[in-house]
DNA sequence: CACTTGTCCTGTCATGCCGTCAGCTTACCG
DNA sequence: CGGTAAGCTGACGGCATGACAGGACAAGTG
């Protein structure tokens, strides 16, 4: 699947050369986490690395090539956000605990990624494919999820019909990756992170049921 | 209550001063609209407004100081979002149309200013204070009278006693905020945009009042 | 052990943007 | 008309970018 690596200069990368690559990846990745996106130079990353802006350039065209890169990788990682809806039932009292897990889950894995994904959030709002297709990718597998539920109560009748399953299951996602981005407003807006992720819950139980949980 | 517009070495500005100003940040709006805010450049906006840089340097102490002056106009306008929601009713069919209205009117605000709140985005996820203070206050004038409305009905008893009115209204806000920002993104997805607002809508009013509408 | 081969890194360079300052021009006012 | 403050810019040192050629290094070969 995933070709062998190569630098910009079309060479095939060995044990070493790939090493210094990821230690590129990890300190951009770092630096993305404590200085503005529009403030992180080649260089900076290049002597946190311990190695110089030449070498840099040797693995990725430029800041944006390497963040797609890391992106790429937290992406798989993504995919594992499937298992908090595989097999989960929507129906009464589970219903209610399932809407809990997921909220949890994600604000957890957004927590854990932040830096990246804003980068990829912002990418993706400019309009760039590529940001965007990889957006979508680490958000398929809730998204995906979500909207086979909705289908499903809906074909079951318990769900109107007017109802588009994948624009709610898209908005729901989308809520919980902008309330995750911006926890620290809700803070100062007086809201607690312990109160936030009840609401949270219960929005995703009427969005995908349209009924009250039964706790 | 707007004190004298400065320079930053100090100097008042006069008639000439504001305008070159206000044209500065006129070309700095619509580049940020056409390229990549990483990628905008201080010698492109001076030279699109057919200046130099040392004056943009005059009024600005850099983009970002730019941005937050754009951004604080835009503020202004948002406060008239409260519209959407004032004197509005939350009960029966009129609470349908009241969230089709605010899902329409928030849409099309968010649609007007999106190249300028995605860099606000930005700045707030970053935890840059200034940018989430701004933030705040685009989004207060709906968020305060959503929450508002979540506490009248509550108080009427209609809304379970635990439900936290603003996080509630805080989450929807950024829903529609996120889903106005990646609306390209559900276009790939197989949601068109006219599918889309009803679905919002009907999420709000979910989240507001608790019930399915009635139509 | 020399030799070869291909990977890996860096010194160096031209280019271009940043951010500042001194100094010039323009407008206003008595 | 002269004084004063506003308004603008050329020019400059400093730094990041991105490309290249060449040197260091590891691994295999005879």
């Amino acid at each position: 699947m995933t070709g062998q690596v190569r630098t910009v200069d079309g060479r095939v990368a060995g044990r070493r050369g790939q090493a210094t690559r990821q230690k590129l990846l990890d300190c951009l990745s770092e630096m993305l986490s404590s200085s503005p996106y529009r403030d992180v130079k080649v260089i900076d990353v290049a002597r946190k690395a311990g190695t110089s802006p030449a070498t840099f350039y040797q693995y990725f065209p430029d800041v944006e090539g390497a963040v797609l890169e890391i992106a790429d990788q937290m992406a798989a990682e993504g995919a594992g956000l499937t298992e908090l809806l595989q097999g989960r039932s929507w129906v009464g009292k589970s219903a209610w605990q399932t809407s809990q897990e997921l909220v949890d889950g994600f604000l957890e894995f957004w927590r854990k990624h932040d830096a990246i994904l804003r980068v990829v959030d912002l990418g993706a709002a400019e309009g760039d494919k590529r940001f965007y297709k990889l957006r979508m990718k680490i958000l398929n597998s809730v998204n995906n999820s979500l909207a086979d539920a909705v289908a499903e109560l809906q074909a079951k009748g318990k769900v109107d019909k007017d109802v588009n399953p994948a624009a709610v299951a898209g908005a729901l996602v989308a809520m919980l990756a902008a309330v995750a981005s911006h926890q620290k407003g809700f803070q100062s807006w007086g809201v607690k992170q312990a109160e936030l992720k009840p609401n949270l819950a219960l929005l995703v139980h009427l969005g995908v049921t349209g009924k009250k949980p039964t706790k």
